[in-house]
DNA sequence: TTGAAAGCGCTACCAG
DNA sequence: CTGGTAGCGCTTTCAA
C-alpha cells in the first residue's frame, strides 16, 4: 500500500540540494554534474521514488496517452491484438500509455477524448470517430487510408504493402501453374481500405493476365455454414484452381471445406490468406499466407504517431509497413522447379 | 487545431463568479443554486470546455486510469479482446481510463505502473506481473484465481462459472445417451485457473459417473496439424461419443476433423466448446458451446476494480460472472425427448 | 449559496 | 553547474 508518496522535493531534502537539479538530473535534463546525476538516480532508488505522471502531465500539458480504436465489427480477429500490443511498445518507446477507446464512442460521447493523439486502425468509409477526433484537435494516424466521399484530413496514414503483396502472391500462383484462382473478399460491413486495395489487386490482376474474375463476398462474422457454402459456390467453377481469402482466417476455416469437396490443398489447388492468422494459417504449411507481421505493424503506427506529435513530419505523410510472404510447401516446392 | 484551452477561470471570468462555483456547478458537487448551475453548464458548452483531466489527478492524487494485463500466449483468442473492451466500458463508467500493459512487462520494467488499479486476466501460477503489481501498492482485481505454491493475496476476483457449466454440459451430454465424452485441454503453456478448474470439473464428473476419463492436451497456438493428430487420437477410444474442447475456437477446428474421419456432429456425436468462439462456434448450431459473454465479463472485472478503489468491498472478495450454455440443435433436439 | 486562498508535484525560466 | 520562483488547472478547505 505504499503508494510512492516520495516527491522530488522529498530527494532534494534528503541530498541538500534543489528539486530543480534533482528534476533536471533524473529526466537527465541540463547541466548537472555527472556526480550529482548519480546520487541522484540513487537516492531516488532507495526511496522509491516514482514521478507523479500527473503533475508532470499538467505542467507540460500533455495528457501522457495516445488512444486506440479498432473498428468493432472485426475485433475477434487477432490481427487488431497483436497490433494492439505493438503500439502499446511502440507507445512506451514515447513514454505514453495507450488506451483503448470505448466500443461506442457515440455511447461514451460525453467523454471528451483525453488524448495526445490517436491510432485508427481500419477505418470504415466515413467513419465517424476519426470525424470527432479531428474535430476536437487531436493528431491522428489512421491505419489504412479514410475512403468515403469526402473523407476527413488526419496527420498521417500507414498502411501495409497489402497490394503489392497480393499481387505477388498471384503472380507466384500463376508461375506454379494455376489459370484461375477465386477471390474471396468480405463485405461492407468491414470495407476498409485493405479490404478495397486487395480486391482492387485481385481485379487488377485478372485484368492484365486476361483471367475471368471468381469474386465472391462473406460477412466477417460469418458462421461455417455461411462459409461452407460461399466457399464451396466460389470454387465451383469451370478452371478454378487455387482460392485467395482476404479477411484473417477465412483460408483457415476453408481448407477443411475444400477438403471435403475433393479438393488436395498440398496438391493441384492452392490456398492463400491475405491476412494470416497465426495458429491456423501461419501454423498450417499447406497455406501460402501473407503475414502481417501485426506486432511491428502497431509499433510503426505508435512510432509514426510520435513523430506526428513531435512535428518533425512536417505535413501529412503515407507511410508503409511491409507484409511478408510465406509460401506453403506445395508452391515454393513448384516455383523452385520452375526456376 | 483548438486543444481545448477553456479552463474554468475562463468561465468564471466570463460568468463573473469564483472558479469555485464554476467547478462545483460542473461537477455537481457542493450547494450551488440551480439557476447558477444551468448558466455555468450553458457557457461551458458554449466555450467548449473540456475539464483537465491531468490538473483533476494532480489534486485528487490519483492517475486516472486502470491497467489490464492479458497473457501474452494466448492473446489471440478473441475472448480477450471483448473482455479488453467490455473493461473499457466498464471502467468508462467510473470515468478511468482504460490502458494495455505492455506484452513482456519485464521489457518495460523501468517505467512503473502508472495506474489506480488493474486486472489481471488469468493469471499464470506464480505470474510476475501480479507479484509486482501489488509490490508497488496496485489494486489489483485478477480474473481467475492466482495458482502456484504461494500466491499472492489480490484485492478481489473475478472468474466466470465455468466449472458448473461444464458439469451441467456433461450432464446434459449424459442425458442425450453419452457415455463417454473425451476432453482437450489446454497444456502448461496456459494454465490458467481455468484450465485446471474445467479439467477437475471433467475428471470429477468422470469419477462420480464412472466413467473412464480419456484426456489429451493441446498447446493453443497449436497448428492445424497437430491439433488433427491430437484430436483423432483423443476419438479414435473404445465407446468415445463426445469431445469437450476447452480452449475457445478448437471445438471449431474440429468439427472438419472429425467429420473427417466419419463422424457426424449433428447426430450420434457430440462437439462442446466450453469457451465459444464467436463465429466459428457460437454460429454454428452443431456445437453446442459456453459462451463467456466476454463483454459483460470485462465491464464486471472493471466494476469490482471500482469497488475496491472505492474500498467498499472490505478485504478480498470473491466474485462470479454467469456464463451460460447454447445447445447445440442436436442436444437440445435429444434432451426435449428425454424429458 | 458563493468565493478566496492554498497547494497537489512537477517543469520552465532565469539569475547566480 | 545549481537553485529560487512561478505557475500548469484543478479541488478542497473554510470563511463570508
Amino acid at each position: 500500500m505504499s503508494r510512492s508518496r516520495v516527491t522530488i522535493v522529498d530527494l532534494a531534502r534528503e541530498l541538500g540540494i534543489s528539486k530543480t537539479t534533482v528534476s533536471d538530473a533524473l529526466q537527465g535534463r541540463g547541466q548537472v554534474a555527472d556526480a550529482t546525476r548519480e546520487r541522484v538516480r540513487a537516492a531516488a532508488e532507495r526511496l522509491g521514488y516514482v514521478q507523479n505522471r500527473a503533475a508532470r502531465n499538467l505542467r507540460t500539458s500533455r495528457v501522457g496517452a495516445v488512444g486506440l480504436h479498432v473498428p468493432p465489427v472485426v475485433r475477434e480477429f487477432s490481427f487488431y491484438m497483436e497490433f494492439a500490443f505493438g503500439a502499446v511498445q511502440g507507445a512506451a518507446a514515447l513514454d505514453t500509455d495507450l488506451v483503448l477507446f470505448a466500443r461506442d464512442p457515440d455511447h461514451t460521447a460525453g467523454r471528451p477524448f483525453a488524448v495526445d493523439g490517436a491510432i485508427v486502425v481500419d477505418p470504415l468509409p466515413d467513419d465517424p470517430i476519426v470525424r470527432r477526433l479531428k474535430q476536437q484537435g487531436v493528431p491522428v494516424v489512421t491505419v489504412g487510408r479514410c475512403l468515403g466521399d469526402d473523407p476527413p484530413v488526419v496527420d498521417a496514414t500507414i498502411e501495409a504493402t497489402h497490394s503489392a503483396r497480393a499481387r505477388e502472391v498471384l503472380d507466384d500462383l500463376w508461375a506454379a501453374g494455376r489459370r484461375r484462382p477465386a477471390f474471396l473478399g468480405s463485405d461492407a460491413l468491414f470495407f476498409s481500405s485493405w479490404a478495397f486495395d486487395v480486391r482492387a489487386a485481385y481485379l487488377g490482376w485478372c485484368a492484365d493476365r486476361d483471367v475471368e474474375p471468381r469474386l465472391d463476398d462473406v460477412a466477417v462474422t460469418a458462421g461455417p455454414d455461411e462459409v461452407r457454402r460461399t466457399v464451396e459456390e466460389l470454387v465451383d467453377a469451370p478452371g478454378v484452381d487455387a482460392l485467395v481469402c482476404a479477411p484473417q482466417g477465412f483460408a483457415g476455416r476453408a481448407r477443411g471445406i475444400l477438403a471435403a469437396t475433393g479438393r488436395d490443398v498440398t496438391a493441384g489447388f492452392d490456398l492463400v490468406s491475405l491476412v494470416g492468422d497465426p495458429a491456423t494459417e501461419l501454423g498450417d504449411p499447406a497455406i501460402t499466407v501473407v503475414d502481417p507481421t501485426p506486432f511491428a505493424f502497431g509499433e510503426e503506427a505508435a512510432a509514426l504517431l510520435g513523430e506526428v506529435l513531435a512535428g518533425t513530419t512536417g505535413g501529412p505523410v503515407a507511410r508503409f509497413h511491409e507484409a511478408r510472404i510465406r509460401q506453403s510447401d506445395a508452391l515454393a516446392a513448384a516455383l523452385g522447379r520452375a526456376d
